[in-house]
DNA sequence: AAGATACCTGTCGCAAATGTCACATTTCAT
DNA sequence: ATGAAATGTGACATTTGCGACAGGTATCTT
């Protein structure tokens, strides 16, 4: 359930705070006031909701976070379906990247809430793919899932430079599955 | 997403104000209302895209974000610097990708002007690179600038899958300013 | 604990919306 | 060629939402 700021909206609108506090007031835009000062707050689906009543333009990042979605980095694109029939059956929107560069690309413009991610991909570094990220402020609510054939050791050298779990190959449908369910709804 | 008034529009064409809001209830101008007493916005790329429709000119300052910038692709952060050095002598901002991923963040998030690129990257095919940003509308724009030891051949497919111009390592200060000139005025 | 942000409220001037009318240009029929 | 109709634009006048500024408070960071 999340939620934005009087001053988000404004960003997002280009328009002034004072108006879309304004817009709150008056009833057009449905929200609630926080206790303490009585700071604005909009759940999404009503910003959703109310662009879309004024046929007002849905900026992208929220595409995403109406419906929260995974992001599949992995060179083998059967590998790479398979995760996404397991993410589809349980309810879960998702997106494949077969290498680093649209790796990136999709993860900038889908902002999905899950990335899982093959450590050992032909010419792509797994590693400094985590490492990265997790320098990004952005992405520090994304949650890394490092789905790899390689040795314990090496998943945990993941879990420690930032990962969030670590699944081993061959990884069995019902513990993807829980994985997924447990970060999707966080 | 950055939005016009309808006043800014009238300035930019240079025509009444009544004329830019017939043009937009008409719908030969892309906009959207305000919820409050209806204020016309207009994206600007909507607003572009009528320009370029109607063969009108294209005000400056509408044309590239604020200061349009480069984006430096390759592994051997030594040879980035450099090409680092020339761009910035010729006065432009650009910033240092030294893998496929932080490529693709940083095209996405800069939305650079122009990006030279290394063909042979350790882990990371140049080709598909190119290819793949050619396929996105998004970056129909972006100048794709190849630079390689590869040969002549190399240089040559690159171009036919859509890079804009190549320079094969080592290169000439002057023939890498000269290119960049040419595309970041364009 | 202190400083930096982000946000709320009230007020004021301006910019933009609407409606109407006048004028210019084009289109078309006679 | 001439006049009528159609179309598009600019010019008022009126109304009101929006942005800007100022002063103050909650929230977050360090």
């Amino acid at each position: 359930m999340k939620t934005l700021t009087s001053g988000e909206i404004a960003t997002y609108c280009d328009v002034n705070l004072r108006t879309v506090i304004r817009w709150i007031e008056s009833g057009k835009l449905k929200g609630f006031k926080l206790p303490g000062r009585g700071n604005n707050r909009v759940l999404v689906e009503d910003f959703i909701e109310f662009l879309e009543r004024h046929d007002m333009p849905i900026p992208d990042v929220l595409k995403g976070t109406a419906t929260p979605s995974i992001l599949i980095v992995d060179d083998e694109m059967p590998v790479a379906k398979s995760i996404q029939r397991v993410a589809r059956r349980a309810g879960y929107d998702s997106f494949i990247a077969t290498g680093g560069f649209q790796a990136g690309i999709m993860l900038s413009q889908y902002e999905p809430k899950v990335m899982t991610l093959d450590l050992s991909m032909p010419g792509m570094d797994g590693y400094s793919v985590i490492e990265f990220t997790r320098q990004q402020n952005k992405y520090k609510n994304l949650k890394i899932v490092v789905i790899s054939a390689l040795d314990d050791t090496s998943l945990e050298r993941a879990l420690e430079i930032g990962a969030d779990a670590t699944l081993q190959k061959p990884f069995s449908n019902h513990d993807l599955t829980q994985v997924l369910e447990q970060f999707m709804s966080m």
